[in-house]
DNA sequence: ATAAAAGTAAACTAATGAGTGTAGTTTACT
DNA sequence: AGTAAACTACACTCATTAGTTTACTTTTAT
């Protein structure tokens, strides 16, 4: 469960936070439609009529959320992502993947997911919108890719494609199980196990040796 | 939008199916919360009453969908799944990876998984009973690669998780964002694409040629 | 033709949930 | 100490929804 957190301290900001973890809580436990106001004060424990001095609507608790969830998960994201000669390529890219799996493992990112989730699945123009504003960010990999391309480590015909290979890889193992927690949480043996295969068979494909 | 129909003819019947295509239609579209019996009545042009005729609770009503799916989904799975020393792996593994992509791209299959996780997201247990009975023979690719195998034709250590590795690289790219309804249907040349070059990953790993 | 089976409209219950209004209490700040 | 801001309990409105009841009509099958 993930808790969203900061270091202040007068009463009507511990409430709103005591109202944001109840809210994050249940959201992600039973979804945004299925939990109401008075069982967000509820666990809250806070008047309901307090939940709505902080957040005029149900929407805008959401709303907000949602906001507070994109910045939150969004931090990690600067890893080194050019090719560094000094290194393996099966290296380099070994770090870029475990990176990854690391995000999904976490925990936060799964349940921020399922979260938003069960407000943007019968809102696909909504999600679009979200998704392409998260989406800008998520290249990591891809200038990796074109970077070691250009040392002519990859043989890489279509680098969004590839990336994409690469990312379905991972995220059939790591993140799609779990989002659906239909699979207990990866050892770091596992996750390490599918890092290394991921990579060889990433390698297999487009690797320029031999 | 899935339609579930079969060829008779008595008034009951057919006002039962026209409830059951309202109700599919609703829930895949709003979701099975955000659609009120009411609605479903009002859009089968039916009385309500005549709803709870036919099914005595809307859960009732979910409850048969959910199953009618699954046995409807469940008929195309049974392809020849034994290596022929005839045709090339890949040739034969191309028409597997293509049956599968197909599957997904039908738009039944995407319409009913929606409805099924709208249901199902926050209930996981109820998901993992449904998902074992799906699984059970959701093994199509397990067994042509064990035949190949047995005919040295791949070399596969781990059988179960390079089933899984092919598996993610199709759906990733077929199945979610479809599911997601961020991306439009895939045109015959883009499976045809993502196809052989899901081949060509699994094989530049696995294959046992030179 | 007629009776049983199935459908209809409409009014109903009971519960739930979003959001408001109020009168009184607690906390924070000067 | 005193005031404004924030919190509380609680009663309220209004809309929605699952499910029922009733009195009546249409279909189907003998």
């Amino acid at each position: 469960m993930i808790v969203i957190k900061s270091p202040k301290l007068t009463r009507s900001e511990i409430k709103r936070q005591d109202i944001i973890d109840a809210a994050c809580h249940a959201f992600q436990e039973f979804g945004v439609q299925a939990t109401s106001m008075d069982k967000i004060a509820e666990l809250a424990k806070v008047s309901k009529r307090t939940v709505y001095n902080h957040f005029a609507t149900k929407q805008a608790l959401v709303v907000y959320l949602l906001n507070e969830i994109r910045t939150r998960t969004l931090v990690d994201v600067d890893i080194d992502t050019k090719y560094d000669p000094q290194r393996s390529v099966e290296s380099q890219l070994l770090t870029l993947i475990t990176a990854e799996i690391n995000l999904y493992s976490c925990g936060h990112y799964i349940d921020l997911t399922r979260m938003a989730f069960g407000h943007f699945l019968y809102h696909p123009e909504e999600l679009k919108r979200e998704l392409d504003k998260v989406m800008a960010q998520e290249t990591a990999f891809q200038r990796y890719l074109r970077s070691a391309c250009e040392h002519k480590q990859l043989h890489i015909p279509d680098i969004k494609f590839a990336t994409d290979q690469l990312q379905n890889l991972i995220k059939g193992s790591c993140f799609w199980p779990q989002f659906l927690k239909i699979e207990a949480p990866l050892t770091d043996a596992k996750k390490h196990h599918i890092a290394t295969e991921s990579a060889a068979m990433f390698l297999a494909r487009y690797s320029n040796n031999q």
